[in-house]
DNA sequence: CTTGGAATGTCAACAAGGCTGACTTAAAAT
DNA sequence: ATTTTAAGTCAGCCTTGTTGACATTCCAAG
């Protein structure tokens, strides 16, 4: 319906409206499925995805600021700040005052704070390993490339960022 | 680190631990982009991504029942209560009861409500028609494989339902 | 026919986690 | 000296999820 020419070969078959259907679909079950297991975890401690999120990209950036960390999760600087204060009162992250610019806090994960970061992302990590093991290789990789063209410009400028200080 | 056995060749490097947080970051990042257009647009109406999910799945099962929709949300039926509400309210679904089983709903589109629907998965899918024509056929192959093996499987079902139904 | 259970709807209360707007403090930059 | 930036805070609002309690309607089994 939407381009008109779909019956034009196997080159345009998986761009039907229905494909695209299906795709979208196929995103939401799975996002579900992705954030299920952590989410369980967090439900029995005050927690919610929020903090998870937090940490998990602390632990991948240690000594991230603030205002770098509202870049890659796109939240409001309030919205962060409720997260990340909870996370500092209970002991799971540390905030630094910088040393070049002390406008600026680092924040670290405590050995805590490590540990529940471990504790989430093992349970997620068992889940995508399982997929990616069901999928194959190739599967995989067509995934990576789907999921990275389907980003934002400037989240996947942040996604790039963050494999290439990770190697 | 989680299995020990990662330089073991070729077939198994995609099962890094860092390959698993690169998966684990590329779905967030893309599920911020695969609802960012339709976000947009609720947002100028008072509707929410709750909205946009209920349309969706009465359009493409149309006369699906209350219960029914609760499964393949999966959420609590006062939550859905409360979108379908003002949907109905407002004229963009129609609920109605059950010839054979009065108790049931039925819930159908309105010409307004399949407007807005269109309008909603214009945009999705149009971000996720450059996003499978820059990957290619076979990264989409790939994506939809990963995407089913990371649903519950309780949600892989309802997931292949939909797919049958439709064709 | 009566009763139990299922499907639906509704009310109230609550929490997480988004948002805006206004404002402060400290430090850097101009 | 002034302006801008980074961070934090307070207050209030919205959406969307949750529980729990309860009413209604109706099918089906006893």
């Amino acid at each position: 319906m939407s381009d008109g020419r779909t019956a034009q070969g196997e080159t345009l078959l998986y761009l039907t409206d229905e494909q695209l259907r299906q795709g979208a679909e196929a995103m939401f079950f799975a996002y579900r499925g992705f954030t299920a297991d952590p989410d369980r975890i967090l439900a029995g401690l005050s927690y919610g995805r929020a903090h998870h999120r937090a940490l998990h990209f602390i632990h991948g950036a240690p000594g991230t600021t603030v205002n770098n960390l509202l870049n890659i999760l796109g939240v409001t600087k309030q919205s962060l700040n409720r997260v990340l204060r909870t996370l500092i009162e209970d002991g799971l992250v540390e905030s630094r005052v910088g040393r070049i610019d002390k406008r600026e806090r680092h924040l670290y994960l405590t050995e805590e704070g490590g540990r529940l970061e471990r504790e989430l992302s093992d349970v997620q990590r068992a889940r995508m390993r399982a997929a990616f093991r069901d999928a194959g290789p190739e599967a995989v990789a067509g995934f990576r490339r789907v999921l990275e063209a389907m980003m934002d410009p400037e989240m996947r400028l942040q996604y790039q960022k963050l494999r290439e200080g990770r190697g």
